[in-house]
RNA sequence: GGUCCCUUCGUCUAACGGUUAGGACGAAAGAUUCUCAGUCUUUAAAUAGGGGUUCGAUUCCCCUAGGGACUACCA
């Protein structure tokens, strides 16, 4: 039988980690097993639906380069796959229900439901829940409540002994008493639109889905799900809970923890192959030594049986490091490419590179490729090229182990040797060279000659290599930045 | 509170009864070096606790402890 799986998110939020890890593990299933990936938009809550977020959906599956075999946009033989749009299909099965004895019509206010909640916290009450009001009305009353014009909602029945089981293909047999499931849960909210209940066990059914694949958060729910399979005289899927993403604290991850939609990641600059890599080790792993692999690796690798039982803490320092590890692996065209919105968005750039400009990018790009992170990082790592920031406060000119008047000396000598250097058609490089050697001369360390001119060229203290800089900056606008520390530097040592 | 699930270095994990308990991130140290990165080398770091089963338990069973999820006309 071929494999079908789903990812059915509800567009109420932009996509999250935990649900592209989801979506991701579901969707190398898949493909492993030959088989195929829906997409399914479970827009039933009204309230909270946004087109931002669907769109942002689409978005996030796009960016990462995740496409689905049947759902919106592409259709497919068990459409529609929004189910706002099969409206009428749960209206049809949640009477079908009732008629069959196995759910009613609950005219509670949510009013009194809140009261009835409200009591059983107050007194601490072992049961919790709905208290099954309207489970036995009479004709009659059903009738009385009807002609008030209550909207009902429907709910199920659910047995109140025994126990149902439902097995797991990770956790094994998971068994939980009738009277412990959620008293008699809605299936039809009053609105008529169904609850995530009733939808998915319709659609999965309907969608001839073989294996879902979602959250551990939801095992608590799945024998209230298997006794509406069994309500339906359908054949439940496979089951498969995954490890929950955590943060730090070991709760579920948040946006207190950092960054938590793809949306946010993708715009600080993460690319999408170490996010999906990383993303997909959260939970599961292939071996004891391989940790980098490709979508389509993936594809192949991907088994079902070595994701770990336990929840994982999303580290956002090993992304981090997958990130650069992937920014190195890019051609330096690429990177130019993929660097260059970031230039724009920053101000730096109108437009493209072009002729001196391209080339000057290009040793940019080289320069900044080890000390990238993510590619927003080229932001302040560019700064000093793309702006002409103020000459920098004395103190940042002197490193360790020199004072004010050594390092204002040291870049008058700096500056001597750089112009005697390029004077003589010799290079930057053969400066930097003569400029280490004086400072052996003079007794200082490297670092304490280096450093005058650093600041005095990007106003910081933390660069490119000297080299980089200079070249990037060219001779002209080097020397005029030497030339305005000196300047303030001299008044400073009086 | 009730129900269910989970438990190997700080973190992600490997070892499907027999290993000096392995790798990676992070941390620390060193090398390279003009700063920062990067690269290379090295080090520290774990089987939650207690009982069993077994010739032998990280691995199987039980108890305890800890953590988490769920407990909505949200998914």
């Amino acid at each position: 039988m071929e494999v079908k799986v789903r990812y059915a998110p509800s567009p109420t939020g932009l996509q999250h980690i935990g649900g592209v890890r989801t979506a991701l593990f579901n969707y190398f299933f898949a493909k492993s097993q030959g088989g195929k990936f829906i997409l399914r938009v479970e827009d039933t809550d009204q309230e909270r639906y946004s087109d931002e977020s669907l769109q942002d959906l689409y978005d996030t599956l796009e960016w990462l380069n995740i496409k689905w075999d049947e759902g919106p946009v592409v259709g497919g033989p068990n459409g529609p796959y929004i189910q706002s749009e099969r409206f009428d299909l749960y209206q049809k099965y949640a009477k079908q229900l009732v008629e069959d004895g196995h759910a009613y019509y609950c005219y509670c206010s949510s009013e009194r439901l809140d009261e009835v909640r409200k009591q059983q916290q107050e007194s601490k009450s072992s049961y919790q829940g709905y208290d099954r009001h309207c489970r036995n009305l009479s004709p009659e009353e059903i009738a009385e409540k009807e002609k008030e014009g209550i909207k009902p909602v429907i709910r199920l029945k659910v047995p109140t002994e025994g126990k149902t089981t439902f097995h797991d293909v990770l956790m094994g047999d998971i068994t939980r008493k009738n009277k412990d499931i959620s008293p008699d849960p809605i299936l039809l909210k009053s609105d008529g639109f169904p609850t995530y209940h009733l939808a998915n066990v319709i659609d999965d059914h309907l969608m001839g889905i073989t294996h879902i694949m979602r959250a551990q958060e939801w095992i608590p729910s799945g024998p209230l799900h298997i006794l509406l399979y069994k309500a339906f005289g359908w054949e439940p899927p496979v089951y498969c809970h995954l490890p929950m993403v955590m943060g730090k604290d070991g709760k579920k991850l948040s946006k207190r923890h950092g960054s938590t939609s793809v949306r946010d990641f993708r715009e600080k600059g993460y690319l999408p192959e170490a996010l999906m890599n990383y993303v997909t080790l959260v939970g599961w792993s292939f071996d004891s030594e391989r940790e980098f692999f490709s979508q389509e690796e993936l594809e192949k690798l991907f088994d079902i049986t070595k994701i770990s039982k336990s929840p994982g803490i999303f580290d956002y320092k090993k992304l981090d490091w997958f990130n650069g590890q992937y920014i190195r692996m890019m051609s330096d065209e690429d990177l130019g490419k993929a660097l260059l919105p970031y230039l724009q968005k920053a101000g730096y750039v109108d437009g493209e590179f072009i002729g001196d400009k391209k080339a000057k990018f290009e040793e940019l790009v080289v320069a900044v490729k080890p000390r990238l992170k993510v590619l927003s990082d080229i932001v302040g790592l560019a700064y000093f090229l793309f702006t002409t920031p103020e000459v920098a406060p004395a103190e940042m000119f002197v490193a360790k182990k020199m004072d004010l008047k050594s390092s204002y000396e040291a870049l008058v000598k700096d500056y001597e040797i750089i112009k005697s250097n390029l004077d003589n058609g010799k290079s930057f490089e053969d400066a930097e060279a003569d400029i280490t050697q004086m400072a052996k001369d003079i007794g200082v360390k490297v670092n304490g000659v280096f450093t005058p001119l650093r600041v005095a060229l990007t106003s910081t203290t933390v660069s490119l290599p000297m080299s980089d800089t200079y070249n990037l900056l060219g001779k002209e606008e080097s020397y005029r930045r030497i030339e305005a520390a000196l300047k303030m530097l001299e008044k400073e040592v009086q």
